[in-house]
DNA sequence: TATTAACTTAGCCATTTGGCTAAGTATTAT
DNA sequence: ATAATACTTAGCCAAATGGCTAAGTTAATA
């Protein structure tokens, strides 16, 4: 089972690992997108931008739905959270005053003094 | 130079896709470590421990030093923090007031109202 | 109904990965 | 001086990756 959780985490950060897939990912921040949409910009063929997607989709990371001829892609951030978890191990090292994350600690706990 | 970072995360991010060397890393918190030291605990041949020191090597993860016919392996952690900022984005999904993040932020808050 | 559009699957290819053994290269110990 | 220790490099292998084209499949359009 933790085996499972470790493999997950295995496939996560393979997904990672490629420029295009991260920047697929945040591009769906903000909205879902069908594959068209996903693959504009990039001049790599259909099957590769499809490929992309199936790694994303085997670590958890996006969830496809067909809904008439076009698949629409959603981000599901979940299994980040597990990157996020083994992160933490290390944060002692970042200089984390200085780190982007500092002003969302400070609007963190903000929000716990109210 | 973007270029370089960006690569340089593609590294860092396969780098920590396999568990072995995550499982490495994590050893390498408390203190350097001989590569006999590290490989201790697997059954993998001495060339595929050196292998996987490599990798970790190119993304910048560690540092071998030799020091008479001992290998030392220090964890720079540094690279992380590319990790950590590229996962900001994504922090608004996590619930992180349930996560293990949560004391951290609360020990720093702590530190600073000191 | 025939065509176009939006994809995926099948299958090829070169390269990389992750494992191994065998053979180095230093350095320390006997 | 020899042997043992702590590694790495060279080179092999099977499997996976990332790219492609060609050929599906399914749904919408003309």
């Amino acid at each position: 089972m933790a085996k499972l959780i470790e493999n997950q985490l295995d496939n996560v950060f393979f997904a990672l690992s490629h420029p295009t897939r991260r920047q697929m990912l945040d591009r769906l921040i903000d909205s879902d997108l069908s594959v068209t949409d996903i693959s504009r910009g990039y001049n790599s063929s259909g099957p590769t931008i499809s490929k992309h997607l199936r790694v994303m989709e085997s670590a958890g990371l996006i969830q496809r739905t067909k809904r008439g001829r076009v698949h629409w892609v959603q981000l599901k951030p979940e299994p980040l959270k597990g990157v996020g978890d083994w992160m933490t191990q290390y944060k002692k090292f970042w200089d984390i005053s200085l780190s982007s994350l500092d002003s969302y600690l400070n609007k963190i706990s903000r929000k716990k003094e109210k």
